[in-house]
DNA sequence: TAGACGTGGTA
DNA sequence: TTACCAAGTCT
């Protein structure tokens, strides 16, 4: 392979590859699967962990095999659908280049990576995993997970820098081997290899088909060079938005914005008139226990309005029709 | 380019 | 229990 970074006989490949044969989870996006259910994966999975994509993602693809059922569907229906999966803006862009696969390629899904790179909600990971792993390409594909196992085998940290950077996508590049077809077995054993074993906490280097290679085992497995910053939560708009989400979800009809900032008893009376009203009641209680600063929740809706996500009719607030 | 963006499982 | 973390993207 004659790259610089000396994988000691180049067995790394053979190993990693025949690791991921061996060992990979049977998941219902390989083997398979039409390219429509692999973008639908990869959206989802952004961010969210396997467990909690794979039952929705099962629904999602039983309701809407293809991309151009998809796009008729409302974006109201499909927030729902998307349920607690988490950053619901990926629906509403999901929903977005299902349309225009329909508009622009004849409902399919593109087979190159400046194409599927140009879909809303399709950065470089996901139009790299898609051409790979739907179409066979040989892509750089670059996940937290690839970035992590290339640092620790390959460089010998404990984590990979904060911020993608230049040398770590030529790196990976480097390591890519030529074969189009071992290409995709190595990104997806690579991922999985991070997924399963080479993990952020609590690495299970005895299960590691190449620990005898590895450069972070080499130099006694130091400790990382940075302190991850945390993910801020408690009192963010984004848990405000979170709990709003959730009411309008659960919502059939509009929401007034009196209910959203009501005392939970009395919001739990009107709830009961819908059709859900224990998921409603239940949905406004969360909301109305994080004691929302008024100011805070006005930004929050206006923040949603502003992402498509929901809609101020006369009523009240709602999903998007 | 750093920060915003959901949600729930795990240690 | 608090904090980290998960197949990122967009601005």
């Amino acid at each position: 392979m004659n790259c610089p970074h000396k994988l000691e006989g180049d067995t790394v490949h053979q190993e990693i590859r025949q690791w991921f044969r061996e060992t990979a989870r049977d998941l219902p996006w390989r083997g398979g699967c039409t390219p429509w259910g692999i973008l639908v994966s990869e959206i989802m999975l952004q961010q969210t962990p396997v467990v909690r994509v794979r039952p929705v993602w099962e629904q999602w693809m039983a309701r809407w095999p293809t991309p151009g059922a998809f796009a008729a569907e409302s974006q109201g229906e499909v927030l729902r659908a998307w349920g607690r999966l988490g950053y619901p803006r990926r629906a509403l862009r999901l929903h977005a280049a299902a349309t225009q696969l329909v508009q622009r390629h004849d409902g399919a899904v593109p087979d190159t990576f400046d194409e599927l790179l140009a879909l809303p909600g399709v950065g470089s990971y996901t139009a790299a995993a898609v051409a790979a792993f739907a179409f066979g390409r040989r892509e750089t594909v670059v996940d937290t997970n690839i970035r992590r196992v290339h640092a620790r085998l390959v460089i010998g940290q404990a984590l990979p820098s904060p911020a993608l950077t230049a040398a770590e996508m030529a790196l990976a590049a480097e390591l890519l081997p030529e074969d189009p077809a071992e290409s995709v077995e190595w990104n997806a054993g690579v991922m999985e290899l991070g997924a399963l074993v080479c993990t952020a906490r609590s690495p299970k280097c005895g299960l590691c088909p190449v620990i005898d290679q590895c450069a972070w085992i080499a130099a006694g497995q130091p400790e990382p060079t940075y302190l991850p910053k945390g993910q801020p939560w408690a009192g963010t708009d984004r848990q405000v938005r979170g709990a709003v989400m959730a009411v309008l979800r659960a919502a059939e009809s509009p929401v007034h914005a009196d209910l959203l900032w009501g005392p939970a008893v009395e919001a739990a009376a009107a709830a009961a008139h819908t059709d859900h009203p224990d998921d409603v009641a239940a949905a406004l209680q969360k909301l109305h226990e994080l004691n929302t600063h008024a100011l805070q929740l006005q930004r929050a809706l206006a923040g949603l309005v502003t992402d498509g996500l929901a809609q101020l009719s006369g009523d009240g607030y709602h999903l998007p029709h």
